[in-house]
DNA sequence: ATGATAAAGGCGAACGTTCGCCTAGAGAGA
DNA sequence: TCTCTCTAGGCGAACGTTCGCCTTTATCAT
């Protein structure tokens, strides 16, 4: 209706009474009598005032925006999660009174410049970091800030910081152990490079399946390169060509990329995908299910994350106990044809 | 290195001068001394100043903010687009001084409340809105308050507002000359629900080549249907079942996921894709190329779109006269195995 | 010498909140 | 009647900027 912006002074006029008593009745600070109750009430109403939150923000000395600054997926690379995880922080964050701040991410060290702008220019009130490895220079520099953050993913274990991650030991056991439940006994994994974090917690569930099951890991089985598909595919090509008595019977790929491009290269030698030859993925990207055949992935609870994510970082912006500061979320494996 | 926060006054301090002095140095509103100006400059280096952007955009009666709401991908459906579009928002926001702001997608009239909260508590200085359609009440809502946006994607003609599409017609077009080109005669497409204005336009596209081509528009060969797997798959069934001579030879769907259904639905026939029978997809999403046989599909400069939606809004925001309210881009076809 | 002009910088105010303290009036106990 | 307490609400200040206007001093032409 009204075209020029409503401030507590138009509602206070409106009303009959100081705008700092509009102030205190609306955050519920004051006592008053009932019919001036209804009388700002109405006002507001009629008015269709909104607290100006730049201003609010300015007295509280706060922004109550939380910043996240995400890698965009390259593109050709299959990359569903970060759209995910940002959709459900924004969804938390909302329902609590925050915002998501998304910012660019950047290389090398005018990363840490803008994660130091916008801690000195008070644009938010703590951060959410994602595709933190080991070392992240980002940890460090905020822990040294002792800015509030929350980490997507662990880092470092001698460092003291609250963290959500998701058990990708406990995804690939779980897979290994379905694979093993099904009578394979040579089971190759596709894996990261060794600075991979991520990497080496998922395979540390395959060393785990495997040894659990007192089958020996045969070094040849465990490959590690990038997680794309050429790799995936070059890789499996290899385990393919292997002495017929050597062959895997089954690979496990650390993401779905890699499992496609094995899915590939099986193709290529002409087996038959789940029946020749068993592949499974990790992160259950939406393709997977559409694939011949559908694959067989773990999968993420990466609402979830996002969504404790959220929940830890305002807890600790406001000074809240915090319960546990480390969650770590199960995933689970979707079972379709590939295996 | 100092903890709290570094002020204005902080700065005057130490460089021994008013703050407002410092202010108007700083953003270039004032001559002064070379010898004060080197002061100032060694002050705020020193403390690491940087200004408050809540004071700011308090003062400036603006938050520097551009309000987004985006459909979440549903869990399952291929969606590349709208992370690529945020992250390109923001790349191009955050070089002009704003930030991108998104907010959760909401059904109903709880969408246009969210928007109008946004507005009145002075939250952004305009929006961006994307899956608009025909009678968008978004749209509507804005224009009403002259509040500034940029719609991705047009709407009703009548509307006058500022928006920057993807010239579907065009995409498809290329798609189907090129089938036209290799030969085919029988070519049909997977369009969508007749309330599509983004599936009318691309479906225009289809019309126009084979009118221009001289080969008659088949009723038959015109299906519409949700843009999901499931309905990709069903119609190309009933199409590939039809008697020899009427079956089509090339298909085109109005997204990939729809054209991945087709190709389900060939293999399930036993047709080869690429040699027996063409098919085509429209968005080329990542895993596009990864499918086998890699999907021919029409790219959208997803990008470019998000760049010229933040220029444009800026402009309109700031005041600036803007060159053309009025943008189209061109997609393109990337020729890969399956047509 | 004098007034005009420009350069360098100070000062008060305002943006819209919230917060703490103050006050006018009413009611009540002695 | 006097004081004491409670209630309802007012008032000034502050958050950190930016903006407009004012003051001081030096420079210069007359």
């Amino acid at each position: 209706m009204t075209a020029t912006k409503v401030t507590l002074k138009d509602v206070a006029a409106r009303a009959g009474v100081s705008y700092q008593t509009v102030s205190k009745v609306l955050n519920g600070d004051m006592q008053v009598a009932p019919e001036t109750m209804e009388r700002i009430q109405a006002a507001v109403r009629e008015l269709g005032y909104r607290p100006n939150r730049i201003a609010r923000n300015m007295r509280a000395g706060r922004s109550f925006m939380i910043g996240y600054s995400w890698t965009q997926t390259e593109p050709g690379q299959v990359n569903h999660i970060p759209d995910q995880f940002l959709s459900s922080m924004v969804r938390e964050a909302s329902a609590v009174g925050y915002y998501v701040l998304p910012f660019p991410f950047q290389e090398g060290s005018a990363q840490i410049d803008a994660y130091r702008d916008l801690i000195r220019s008070s644009n938010v009130d703590g951060f959410v970091l994602s595709s933190v490895n080991y070392n992240d220079p980002r940890i460090q520099f905020l822990l040294k800030q002792k800015f509030p953050f929350v980490a997507f993913g662990r880092s470092n274990p001698d460092w003291d910081f609250a963290w959500v991650d998701i058990d990708g030991a406990a995804g690939t056991r779980q897979a290994i152990e379905y694979l093993i439940g099904r009578g394979h006994r040579r089971i190759a994994i596709l894996a990261w490079p060794e600075d991979s974090r991520v990497g080496n917690d998922r395979l540390q569930g395959y060393l785990d399946a495997m040894q659990a099951a007192q089958i020996g890991i045969e070094p040849g089985y465990v490959l590690r390169g990038e997680g794309t598909f050429d790799v995936g595919r070059a890789m499996t090509l290899h385990l393919l060509d292997l002495p017929s008595e050597q062959r895997p019977t089954a690979i496990m790929a650390l993401n779905d990329t890699m499992a496609i491009g094995a899915m590939a290269a099986a193709r290529e030698r002409g087996l038959e995908i789940g029946t020749n030859l068993a592949i499974i993925g990790f992160d259950d990207a939406p393709m997977a299910q559409y694939l011949f055949p559908p694959l067989t992935s773990v999968r993420q609870p990466i609402a979830e994350a996002g969504h404790k994510c959220v929940e830890l970082l305002v807890a600790l912006v406001e000074g809240q106990p915090v319960a546990q500061k480390h969650v770590l979320l199960q995933p689970s494996l979707i079972i379709r044809a590939s295996a």
